[in-house]
DNA sequence: GTCTATATGGTGATAGAC
DNA sequence: GTCTATCACCATATAGAC
C-alpha cells in the first residue's frame, strides 16, 4: 500500500483517475477494496476511528460486513489504509505551486484556489484528516515528524530566496504555511456551517470564488513588500 | 440550564471563575455536576459524540457510571449540557474587542492575543467544538443560524464603519471573521501536532506569541487601508 | 443521593457453508 | 471469493439495595 504514499502531483477532483496500480490484487478485488475505501473514508470521516462501525462502512459499501475484514483484517487496518489511499496523496497536491521561478503572488493565489478546489471537492477527505489530528494524530505521528516537516523546511528555504529577492517581506514560513493550511481545511471541513452563519443553504461556488479572494487578498498584502501598517 | 449561554463578557482562563449559580441544585450536586461536566468535556472532545463512552466519562470524573445517568437522563443529555455550559460561554468570550470606538488595529489585535489564549488555556473546550462542527453541528444548528448569525452581523456593520472613517479596508467581513476564527481554533485543535512538523516536544508560550505576532501581521497588514500589493 | 448488579442491544471479529 | 450465522465483549441505561 506504500505506492499510495507517493506525491501525485496533478490535480485531481476525485480518486476515480487515480492510477490504477494503486491497489495490488485482481480485478475483483480492486472493485471491492475501493468501494471499501471510499466508504470508510465517508464513515470515518464523519464519526471518527472510535465514532465509526465496521457494520456502517459495510452497509455504506453495499457489502456485507464479513468481506471488509477479509479485504482489511481489522477496523485499525482498514484506517489505516484509507488515511493512506485516500488522505495522503490528497494532503500534498497543491504543493507544486511553490517554486523559487514564480512570484509570491502566483504561488499563493494558486495555492489557496487549489487547496479550495480540494476542499470543495474531497470534503471527506479533509475531514478524515481533521478528524485524526483532533485524536492527536496516532496515525499519522510518523508522517507529521518526517514527510511533512520536510515540506515545511522546503517552503521555509523558498520564503528566503523570495525575501532576499525583495519579492516577499520577512514572514515565519511555518506559521504563515499554518495559517493558509488551517483556513482551506476550515472551508472544507465546516463550510456547511460557515453557510448557516450567512443564511444560505450551502456553499455555492461564488462563495469560494469569494472565500479564495478575500483570504489571497488579505494573506497577499500581509505578505509581499513594501506595505507598511499604521 | 438556560442561564449557561448568556453572554460572558470577562475574560477567564477556566470555568472556576464561573457564577456558581449557571448550576442549579445544592452544594453536593454542583459539586457533581461540574466534575461530571470537566470530565465529559475531556473525553468528547478527543472521542467525539459516538466515540465516547459513559464508562470513560464515569472513570474522568471518578464517580460510579449510574451517577452520570442520575445527573443526566442519557447521553445525549450530558453532550448538550457539555457544550451548553463549556463551550458556548466560551465561544463568545474574545467578542468584547470589537467596539467602533476602537482602532482596528487594537481591536484585530487584541482580538487575535485573546482567543489565542483561550486556545491555550481551554483546549477542550475549543476541541469540543470543532468536533461538534465536524458533525455537521447537529446540536448547534439553532446557536449558528440566530446567535452566532448575528454576531458577524454586528461585525460587519462595525467593519463598515471603520471603512467608513479610512480606517480600514473594504473586506468582506463574514469570511475575515471565519478567517481568524478558524486559524485560532486550528492552534487550540492541532497544536500538538504542529509541534511536531516544527520538531518541537509541544508549543511553548512563546510559540503562541509568535503565532499572534505572525498572524496579526498577515491580517492587519491586509486589512489596514493604504497598503497597495505588487 | 449513592452505588452494585444487571438487562438489553450493538460491536469487532470469525468459522464454515457455498 | 462470498456471505450467513454466531462468537465474546462492551455499550447505554436502569432497578433496587443501602
Amino acid at each position: 500500500m506504500s505506492s499510495a504514499l507517493q506525491d501525485v502531483s496533478e490535480v485531481h477532483q476525485n480518486h476515480s483517475d487515480l492510477p490504477e496500480k494503486v491497489l495490488p490484487g485482481g480485478i475483483p478485488r480492486q472493485i471491492s477494496t475501493r468501494q471499501i475505501l471510499n466508504a470508510a473514508e465517508k464513515i470515518f470521516s464523519r464519526d471518527g476511528f472510535k465514532g465509526a462501525s465496521m457494520t456502517a462502512i459495510a452497509k455504506e459499501a453495499k457489502l456485507p460486513k464479513a468481506n471488509i475484514h477479509y479485504y482489511f483484517k481489522t477496523k485499525e487496518d482498514l484506517f489505516r489504509a484509507t488515511l493512506e489511499y485516500n488522505v495522503i496523496a490528497w494532503l500534498s497536491d497543491a504543493d507544486h505551486w511553490f517554486t523559487t521561478d514564480r512570484h509570491p503572488r502566483d504561488a499563493f493565489t494558486g495555492y489557496i484556489r487549489a487547496k479550495l478546489r480540494h476542499a470543495h471537492h474531497n470534503p471527506d477527505a479533509s475531514r478524515l484528516f481533521t478528524q485524526e489530528m483532533l485524536q492527536g494524530a496516532p496515525h499519522l505521528h510518523h508522517y507529521l515528524s518526517t514527510e511533512l516537516r520536510r515540506h515545511v523546511e522546503d517552503r521555509k528555504i523558498i520564503f528566503q530566496t523570495w525575501t532576499e529577492k525583495g519579492l516577499m517581506a520577512e514572514t515565519d514560513a511555518a506559521h504563515l504555511m499554518f495559517c493558509l493550511w488551517s483556513i482551506t481545511q476550515a472551508y472544507a471541513d465546516t463550510g456547511l456551517q460557515l453557510a448557516l452563519v450567512l443564511g444560505q443553504e450551502k456553499l455555492t461556488e461564488h462563495d469560494f470564488e469569494t472565500a479564495a479572494r478575500t483570504l489571497a487578498d488579505i494573506i497577499l498584502v500581509g505578505v509581499l513588500p513594501n506595505a507598511i501598517p499604521q
